[in-house]
DNA sequence: TTACAAATACCCGTTACTGGGTAATTTTAA
DNA sequence: TTAAAATTACCCAGTAACGGGTATTTGTAA
């Protein structure tokens, strides 16, 4: 199921997309927003798992708002959806971690695509966007997704120890851990109370 | 850590063997007992992974306590410790689910020896034993160790089914649920939290 | 050296699961 | 058909974990 936040200061596009998405199966629109910061108290509030976006927005631009949606929320998918020749704003967006972007003169049922193609995991561009160097992906320092010591924690976590004996253990106070553990959950997109475990226990042997 | 409970109508049997066992390292005496009665309550507060009983008792024998603990608490190994020529009960006991049988004339050093094989899981006759037909292992008629609907529920705890949600998909109550859940963890012998789900994980592609 | 990331730690409230019972009903097997 | 096993369901209490904050210290990189 995708989760999809739409932010466009347009209110009219927004009513265009809710209508075509609304009876789309498989995707649940979990709210919209006008501006920037919006869309940040948006996100913070129904945690999508893909995000559409214009560039240019009152408040805080979409650039802006990707970066720090991407910082917090790495999993969130960003598509971009920007209005033609930007290509420098584009630009930006790449670096801001987006995973797609799409020109507004668009089809909606090729938006709908696109939304699709991002929510996988893959990376969308408009066909008619032609920047040179678009090398997305990639862009924080992270050697994965996690610090060293939450990657610590998490192989503690997978052997199934408990918070209080994982404090203990590393010689630090339990709600340290607990705070490794929710930033964990919030960073990995993950839900409910076994789903930590169950990550760890999956990359348990990647490390 | 073996968790050792010791069942044995002869006090001064029970002070010997405590007396070799106290200074083990991996081997905790978690209580003893000198009746079938008294075996019983202490399996049932305790929950050692071992038990050592003798076969004659007061109140009620170390086959019928066998018969009871391995219904129960299906991990829990039990070693019978018996006095010579009474190979109708060991046979008995070997119906009951014992894991291994000792006689009473042997030296402490076999007995600890007797109760680390059974600890691993594997069957330890005394070498003085000669019963004709030892079939120890799979006496009762579940195929694996859980239930049908056990399996089901496992299996949906491995997809990360809360108990609620268990319960939404099979028709049943909560409460039913949480039920099977504490009853798998008692017969699997777990313990803690996160226990049973890694338990349904590790197994998920066994069924 | 100064901003930013990482690690640390605490607050509050809620929920899911555990651990301890008991018990009725249905199904299965002896 | 009758005893045993399986499934259903409820009670109470405790706690680990989650979800939501906030905040300080310690690194590290610009």
């Amino acid at each position: 199921m995708i989760r999809l936040a739409i932010a466009e200061d347009h209110q009219s596009l927004i009513d265009g997309l809710t209508l075509l998405l609304k009876y789309e199966e498989g995707i649940q629109i979990v709210g919209t927003a006008n501006d920037g910061d919006a869309l940040l108290q948006l996100v913070k509030r129904k945690e999508p798992n893909v995000v559409v976006t214009d560039i240019r927005m009152p408040k805080m631009d979409g650039i802006q708002a990707t970066k720090i949606i991407k910082k917090e929320y790495p999993h969130i998918k960003v598509l971009a959806f920007t209005m033609f020749d930007q290509e420098e704003a584009i630009k930006q967006m790449i670096r801001a971690g987006a995973s797609g972007y799409i020109l507004k003169n668009t089809s909606l049922k090729e938006v709908l695509n696109a939304i699709l193609v991002v929510a996988e995991g893959k990376i969308y561009v408009d066909p008619n966007i032609n920047v040179d160097g678009i090398n997305p992906q990639k862009k924080d320092n992270r050697k994965g997704i996690l610090t060293k010591r939450q990657m610590e924690i998490l192989a503690l976590i997978a052997q199934g120890k408990t918070s209080r004996e994982i404090a203990d253990e590393l010689f630090i106070g339990l709600h340290t851990v607990d705070t490794h553990r929710k930033n964990m959950i919030r960073i990995l997109g993950l839900k409910g109370k076994g789903e930590l475990l169950r990550y760890a226990l999956d990359k348990k042997y990647k490390f």
